[in-house]
DNA sequence: CTGTTAGCGCATTCAC
DNA sequence: GTGAATGCGCTAACAG
């Protein structure tokens, strides 16, 4: 098992034991351990040196029936990859403070029957809530309509406007993304996106379209929507450069097509950023980590999609349920793409 | 919460309540449910029908006490993205049965003092085993001397070898690769890698050099060691071209240097694989799918590792552990940066 | 200050 | 066939 060397076997030890080595009863060996009422200093201590000798760990399962809560969470994810799933368990881990509640974490992998399952094993298990990690900004069914614990949905919200959703805002995604371009003098921008049947594309498109109206301005040619790939970034980029229209920056919806695209501008002789700038949306690292130059990206906050998503669940435990979409604010991370480096 | 429709208070129900809407007693309800002994068909039905109802979902950290074991895993990582994690989750889910076991999560985060926190917290919770994932794959630390449950190392192998460890075989990834590319015909093949205090960079390196010798070949130049990125992958590429000895082709030491090796060669206009060809490690999905021409790499098999994993601790669950280390082969897989493709 | 008792939700003996 | 009783490990009321 675990230990190499002969060490004592490692029978779980009860209260009980620990109460007998210390030669006290069982409930002042509780008090004692739980810091609770008057016991006198000499016995806690002696009942917290038998614990310690013995290697007593109290028994949460039992804790959790007693309570009627279990100080755990099911995370149940679609995401194949973790791409999501792994930074928003970070976040939610930082949000219950670490050890104070502990992460089942389940794949559903797209498949409702699988998803169900899964439902069910931690409704039996008694987690005190759920949160649900959607592979793709698209709303998702709700997950079950009596389900007896708080649910709330990150990345993808639910379809159902009574549950709780904590998503990133694309939209302003869009806008910052727009904005930072036209702070830094571009006018004739292009877009390159993804499928066009994720919300992610449309509403990032929306929202770049909305901020260049602000300023008088409007993309350079069509949406351009294709998929999220690398292979997309590089044709499309070929027939923005083909265009009649000449463009002083590309927008990409994602940070593998904006590889594309700097793979062709680069090919081209096309200096960036100085004749065009190229920004994109994920701020992926090991996407963004290799390119010539960085790459200017919208960081999706996954961590702070997480925490929110911990901090609606808790709020929710206490009957505070807060139905709707709750919208956490990317943040831009300027390069070299954009912006000449030194 | 979860639902909009003003659906039955979600009350958790508990036997005692199915036993009473079925208007029979607790024990009976129980062996209705249980498919135990003989209980006649129409109280069972009459059961089974009110536990329907209520939305009756068994109680199984009162099962978990009863039984001694609770049907959890912990699996303790370090990997912050999830690389590795979640492919091993998934192979672990797949090898427990999805349902049969839950798995808690945790992050570690490369400290010692959270791994101690979140492994107290697993134990308190009483989970069965418990499965590390390490972060890079050189040997870590044992996890601790006194852990009441069986362990196992996946990714990196724990110090002792009285621990249980399922690791990739490095050593024969890199053999994999040399003998592929000699298999097509190249003679004169350059090493470009990682960070040499990785033995994952050592490992390879090792095992292609073994494999070059069986065909009477060594690396052309030195073993070139440098970081696990893109940027020392064209520096270092463009060093071999550089250098006075031809090469035909170059062996990377993850798909990221590979991804820095084809820019160079690409903007030297050298034909790949015509010319050099180009084979590396990791075969990471959104690394490779954007590379032009795809790349040949060799597959790290994280869900078999998961799935080794899994079962080692059922293994080591009923007594039957086994000490040491195990390597699973890793799995070429050929692209166009070696073969020409359609 | 310390020990005794009841009971959390359920499965499992046993009697009836 | 069915039901009442014991107990899993522990804490919270009570007594002493």
């Amino acid at each position: 098992m675990a230990s190499s060397d002969g060490a004592p076997a490692p029978a779980k030890a009860r209260l009980r034991d620990v109460a007998q080595e210390a030669g006290v009863s069982l409930s002042t060996a509780s008090k004692a351990l739980n810091d609770k009422a008057e016991v006198s200093p000499t016995t806690r201590a002696r009942v917290r040196e038998a614990a310690e000798r013995l290697g007593f760990v109290p028994n949460a399962l039992v804790h959790s029936i007693l309570a009627g809560r279990s100080g755990t969470v099911g995370l149940i994810t679609n995401d194949l990859e973790g791409r999501f799933s792994l930074p928003i368990l970070r976040g939610a881990e930082d949000a219950f403070g670490a050890g104070q509640m502990s992460v089942f974490l389940c794949n559903g992998r797209e498949d409702a029957i699988r998803e169900q399952y899964h439902l069910r094993a931690l409704l039996s298990r008694r987690v005190d809530g759920i949160i649900v990690v959607g592979s793709r900004t698209n709303p998702r069914p709700s997950i079950a309509r009596r389900v007896s614990v708080p649910v709330v949905y990150a990345y993808a919200p639910s379809h159902d406007d009574a549950d709780v959703s904590v998503v990133v805002d694309n939209v302003r995604a869009g806008e910052i993304a727009a904005e930072h371009l036209v702070a830094t003098g571009r006018t004739r921008i292009a877009h390159i996106t993804g499928d066009a049947t994720y919300t992610a594309a449309t509403d990032r498109a929306a929202g770049a379209r909305a901020a260049l109206a602000d300023a008088g301005l409007d993309f350079v040619g069509p949406v351009r929507y294709g998929s999220w790939s690398e292979a997309w970034g590089r044709g499309a980029t070929a027939a923005v450069l083909d265009a009649p229209q000449p463009v002083d920056a590309i927008l990409c919806g994602s940070d593998q097509i904006a590889r594309g695209a700097l793979d062709v501008l680069h090919e081209r002789a096309v200096r960036v950023p100085h004749d065009i700038a190229v920004a994109s949306f994920d701020n992926w690292e090991p996407m963004i980590a290799g390119t010539r130059p960085s790459l200017t990206s919208v960081d999706m906050q996954f961590d702070a999609i997480g925490r929110r998503a911990a901090h609606l669940l808790f709020a929710a435990l206490d009957g505070k349920a807060t139905p709707g979409v709750e919208r956490v604010t990317p943040r831009l991370v300027v390069r070299g793409s954009t912006v000449p480096q030194a």
